[in-house]
RNA sequence: GCCCCCGUCGACUAGCGGCCUAGGUCACGGCCCUUUCAAGGCCGUAGCACGGGUUCGAAUCCCGUCGGGGGCACCA
């Protein structure tokens, strides 16, 4: 059994790059630990594992067996640094303060909870053959070691976390469903040298991941009644579904309209309430007859940008849709 | 400076000696659709870093060069 583990330190939203490591821990092993290596308190963020704890879920990461904060194993950590001699190989293992260094803790960890691979990215390669040597000296045998390339920005320097999308949260803010960044973390699987963060690849993941929901897990996720689904498809994204609900739901601004016929044609239509119901035709007929489809879409939503007009003719109760076009009368 | 990784279209990659005048996806450009922004459909531009080997044959194997990244902490 392949045992793992995922250990972020608590710095609040996680990092793509980190989401990367989590999502591959995940694919690659049988068993994986949530371990938050919160050893250095100058680096926490207060409520950063909450926040941390909340992305995984929301990527819909799972573990097997934590989080253990390694703050809370600071004794065995020290009992161990002692028995390693506190000057191993000129490396610090344990602070002037007493306290464990990341290179104790962590490899004492591991060998407690018995990881047998260790998957993370490529910035911790040099501290490989230390970590190995560190194992040895505590009798354990090294786990075995996979590194993946690390997430860059457009400078081809590692992401900054303040870079557009570079963390779980903002990515979610944007209304990019969960199913999209997983599944570019799953792509990118273990790459073996750094890649280039691609946002537009998110995106269009996106559009996907949207494509596939069924209409009742878009109006769930958007907060919109059922019906209005037609309206939502070819939303970009979650932020944009609920604007384009939002603009069919929403009483429209006071709006001047210059043509009143076309308004007036299609009242009588929607009151016939014939063939010319169906709100493709009615639309084809309105269009038929010159008329202006930019001031009912103006006089129905308040925008002049939105849902294909059918779609929100569509979405529309026909008793709503003639009180708007009365009051742009 | 030293150590370690890596190098196929703009991006992510397929390729693991002949099936490659290099395939896919995204981005980009054009057209269609849409009296809107999108979504969708069709078409297109574009790449094996360079130089030596090995071989009948190299994107694929070897060496060198160049390029990129990471590290050289009482940070993780």
């Amino acid at each position: 059994m392949k045992k793992v583990r995922f250990a972020p330190s608590p710095t609040g939203s996680l990092h793509v790059g980190n989401a990367l490591s989590a999502v591959a821990n995940r694919g690659f092993g049988d068993w994986l630990l949530l371990r938050i290596d919160d050893t250095d308190p100058a680096r926490n963020v207060p409520g950063g594992d909450e926040e941390l704890l909340r992305d995984l879920e929301w990527l819909g990461v799972e573990w097997d067996e934590g989080p253990v904060r390694q703050s809370e194993r600071g004794e065995r950590h020290v009992e161990a640094g002692r028995q390693l001699g506190e000057r191993f190989e000129g490396v610090t293992l344990l602070r002037e303060d007493g306290t464990p260094t990341y290179h104790l803790a962590s490899v004492v960890d591991d060998v407690d909870f018995e990881i047998t691979h260790i998957v993370r990215g490529n910035d911790h390669r040099p501290n490989e053959e230390l970590h190995r040597r560190l194992f040895e000296a505590l009798g354990a045998t090294p786990p075995e070691v996979v590194h993946h390339g690390l997430i860059l920005g457009e400078d081809g320097k590692k992401l900054a976390k303040r870079a557009e999308g570079a963390t779980v949260a903002s990515l979610r803010d944007a209304g990019i469903p969960p199913e999209a960044v997983r599944r570019y973390l799953y792509e990118l699987g273990l790459p073996k040298h750094d890649v280039h963060y691609d946002l537009p690849r998110i995106r269009r993941l996106a559009i996907e991941a949207i494509g596939a929901l069924s209409d009742r897990e878009l109006a769930e996720r958007v907060g919109a009644p059922l019906e209005l689904v037609p309206a939502l498809r070819g939303a970009r994204d979650l932020n944009e579904a609920r604007e384009y609900a939002a603009s069919i739901l929403e009483e429209p601004e006071r709006v001047a309209v210059d043509s009143p016929e076309t308004l007036e044609r299609f009242r009588e239509l929607l009151e016939r309430g014939d063939d010319s119901a169906d709100p493709k035709e009615l639309v084809r007929e309105l269009k038929a007859v010159g008329g202006d489809l930019r001031a009912l879409r103006l006089a129905l939503t308040g925008r002049d940008r939105g849902p294909e007009l059918w779609a929100v003719v569509a979405a529309l109760p026909h008793g709503e849709a003639l009180r708007r076009i009365d009051a742009a009368l």
